[in-house]
DNA sequence: CTGTTAGCGCGTTCAC
DNA sequence: GTGAACGCGCTAACAG
């Protein structure tokens, strides 16, 4: 039952391996006919290609690498669907790595990515200066930046036009009358750190709206406990901000927390606003308003386009960058 | 600088591939100096062991299958993270695979990562009568259930204990003084449905409490949606219960909302538990008592026993079947 | 303790 | 249109 190999649906279709690797794989010079009975051979015999034997062979391992900072954070677990959805579909199988956003751990995946020949890689990077990346740029593995990019670093990646998604989360809070709000921001060596904070700085400027430092949570949380630490201390300022904007609805979280406990009632009290959209944000007492970022379709789109990179599809000397829209969702925390 | 190969390795300390092979895999006969000599020059030339070869020549790949039903779901991912610890602490890869709760998925998965030539697989079984799983015993691939089980299939697994978590649960329930205690259970194709099931019974009876029918909720809901309309529904019946507990942390969430809806305040008109403990059950304006699961523990032993049966230190005619002890974590929402 | 030999299953020349 | 032979990088017998 096990172990159908080649050869054996050679012998079978009394053909040799090598018009049996033909018709399996496609090429062209060969019979209809021949193919078809080989086909429908190795259908009964219920054939499955051993990837190793092939990936040796041909150095195409039909496999992806997906490194991410933290599988347990929704967003993440989001865009990772996507992926396996949009590499199942073309047959790819996925190796995943998590890296707790520590450097030390990014390093090491890459090195352990690196040891698997595979095809590409998807990662989303935790760094300042992008060194893990530059060398991997250095290695001749293909590789897509998930939802993060680097300034400076030249690289394909698919991420979300987030200067637009936070303008329009802060131009929203100002519409709701609005005009001491904060922002609690993340790492500042995530590239949507500062483009979030450039898209709030752009709306309140346009509106002649004041920023002071007080207002700017620069404390680099990604997590729900570091929203609820960060939070608390930007409503015990003074002046204290009647709206927060929040890097992201995982820290959103901790900080309507934070708002409970300090008496303030959402949003009477105080507004808050997150970004990313994950599915909890809805189940809220106060449903909380947010930037909506398609994660699935982010995933998919990464995956896709490593995908066309590794087919060749893609010209040498060119990049990928995808920027996908953002949407506002406007719920009651507003 | 790329394709390192053992070959060159061999040539660069004057050995042969085969010494070379013993001193990369820690194999005993050979001399403690020629070994370390390998090793430095494997170092130095940065070698990377091309596991395509290895697997191809050995039939042992060094990587694990996991099969989720929904990485989406906080519980999972938080699973899946101790998995993926507990695999790269020994070098094991991790294929991952999604089945969003759907039978042809399962299946296909399954298929899929027969293909891939793995040590072993983790699942998470979707399914009424456990026949994919069965299918997957006439395999020789070594595999290991992941938080569920099947009862009249003898198999490896790891699970909780979920009767003990149930009983303490709505003992505790009890012990504040409710009697009218509802129980909103999961799909019972889930090992967890049933045995939550029975621990909430064995407490009713053993505090003398009668369970009328009317107290059971057997929606199969496993989403927060579905716990919303289910809970609408118990709530307004009659007599109204004045607990619910429920199947899991995320319908819990949506019987949260459907008693805020109804007036209800918690919980003060209705105690509400959870169970699983997913991190945003502590963001509810009412924090959620419910019975943690140790889930990345869950994750990181399963993939332990999996690695354990795929490196022979199991005998092939017995099971490896834990179950981790639940720990109920009163909050205020009882 | 070490080296030689022989494949693992497949794709890819090159002949026919 | 088809097949024979070779080798990808590695490990597992066997000899020495």
């Amino acid at each position: 039952m096990d172990k159908v190999t080649m050869e054996d649906i050679a012998e079978r279709a009394d053909v040799s391996m090598t018009t049996v690797s033909r018709a399996l794989n496609n090429k062209p010079d060969i019979d209809d006919q021949t193919k078809r009975k080989i086909l429908s051979v190795a259908d009964e015999l219920n054939y499955r290609p051993n990837r190793f034997a092939k990936g040796l062979r041909s150095s195409n391992t039909s496999t992806l690498g997906v490194i991410v900072t933290d599988i347990s954070n929704p967003f993440f677990s989001a865009v990772l669907k996507g992926v396996e959805a949009a590499a199942g579909k073309q047959d790819y199988s996925l190796i995943f790595e998590d890296t707790d956003e520590s450097y030390d751990m990014e390093q090491s995946a890459i090195q352990t990515m690196l040891n698997e020949q595979l095809d590409g890689l998807l990662i989303t990077p935790i760094q300042t200066n992008g060194k893990t990346i530059l060398d991997l740029k250095q290695t001749n593995l293909p590789f897509v930046l998930l939802g993060r990019y680097f300034e400076d670093l030249e690289t394909n990646y698919v991420a979300t036009n987030d200067v637009k998604g936070a303008y329009q989360a802060t131009e929203h809070l100002i519409e709701r009358g609005n005009e001491k709000i904060a922002f609690l921001n993340g790492p500042n060596y995530i590239s949507s750190s500062k483009e979030r904070l450039e898209g709030y700085q752009k709306a309140m400027k346009a509106h002649d709206l004041p920023v002071p430092d007080s207002f700017i949570a620069d404390k680099s949380v990604t997590t729900m406990s570091g929203g609820y630490e960060a939070a608390k201390e930007l409503i015990s300022r003074s002046p204290r901000p009647t709206a927060i904007f929040c890097f992201s609805d995982f820290v959103a979280l901790g900080a309507v927390k934070a708002a409970r406990e300090a008496g303030l009632k959402i949003p009477q009290n105080l507004s808050v606003v997150g970004y990313d959209d994950i599915c909890f944000s809805t189940c809220l007492e106060v449903p909380l308003t947010t930037v909506r970022i398609p994660k699935r379709e982010l995933g998919a789109k990464a995956a896709n386009a490593l995908m066309d990179i590794v087919a060749g599809n893609e010209s040498e000397d060119s990049f990928t960058q995808l920027r996908l829209e953002p949407e506002l969702i406007i719920r009651e925390s507003s």
